[in-house]
DNA sequence: TCGATATTTCAAGGATTATTGAAACATGGA
DNA sequence: TCCATGTTTCAATAATCCTTGAAATATCGA
């Protein structure tokens, strides 16, 4: 993840809508899950949400397959982990001390379950 | 770190000047940099640079103290790594097998330096 | 108090981003 | 082929964000 590629994900985060539909992706999983499926379980039109998944394409974040008459979109796993990878950088750019306290937490643990 | 903060703080993430801004106050650590200094470093005007630490600090990620004629800005190690464990659990939610071998590569090691 | 320094605030303009609804495109089944 | 379905594209408007320079605020030292 090159810096002005984290730019455009750090804006594509930072839009309630993408935010949701990133989670849903991120739930459902390899699997994905179609368009109109999502426009229905965020409650915005279709062409919004189609606006949005174009932006979050465009960061890389998602991507998209064709089954049948419905555009299957699913998160892009590596894309995010790189975007926390360069957060993790920047944070603990020469001071490993203070940030990594932080990220000891515990996550990434299986069943821990989404945040609402 | 909720969502809400969560939004504005990607959203302050997702421009070069205040990317900039804040990795050079992340490797200042705790004695922080002026407002002038900052200007200087970044080679923007004062007051383009007063107008994006201010969002800076709106989302939580600076904080401020005056000292003397300067103000003197800081980074808040809590709000970044907070911001980081938000983006860990939507990205490993349901889902740890998936992410969590990308978060194993090495981080957080003293003396890695910083990405230019 | 006065002037110099350091920074912020404000208003105006330009640029980007978001929303909406209509039209276009692609697919599959009758 | 024709129609229904699923999705995108487009144009227009609204909303938000960025930049600029001038004016205001605060601090310090003479």
């Amino acid at each position: 993840m090159d810096e002005r590629q984290a730019l455009i994900a750090f804006g594509a985060l930072s839009q309630e809508t993408r935010l949701r539909l990133l989670r849903l992706l991120v739930m459902a999983g390899p699997a994905g899950i179609a368009a109109g499926s999502l426009a229905e379980q965020v409650a915005v039109s279709p062409s919004n949400v189609s606006f949005h998944l174009k932006e979050l394409e465009r960061a890389g974040l998602v991507s998209t397959r064709r089954d049948a008459r419905s555009i299957v979109y699913s998160a892009e796993y590596d894309a995010l982990s790189g975007l926390i990878r360069f957060l993790m950088e920047d944070c603990c750019s020469g001071r490993p001390e203070i940030c990594a306290p932080a990220l000891a937490a515990p996550c990434c643990q299986p069943g821990e379950g989404a945040r609402q």
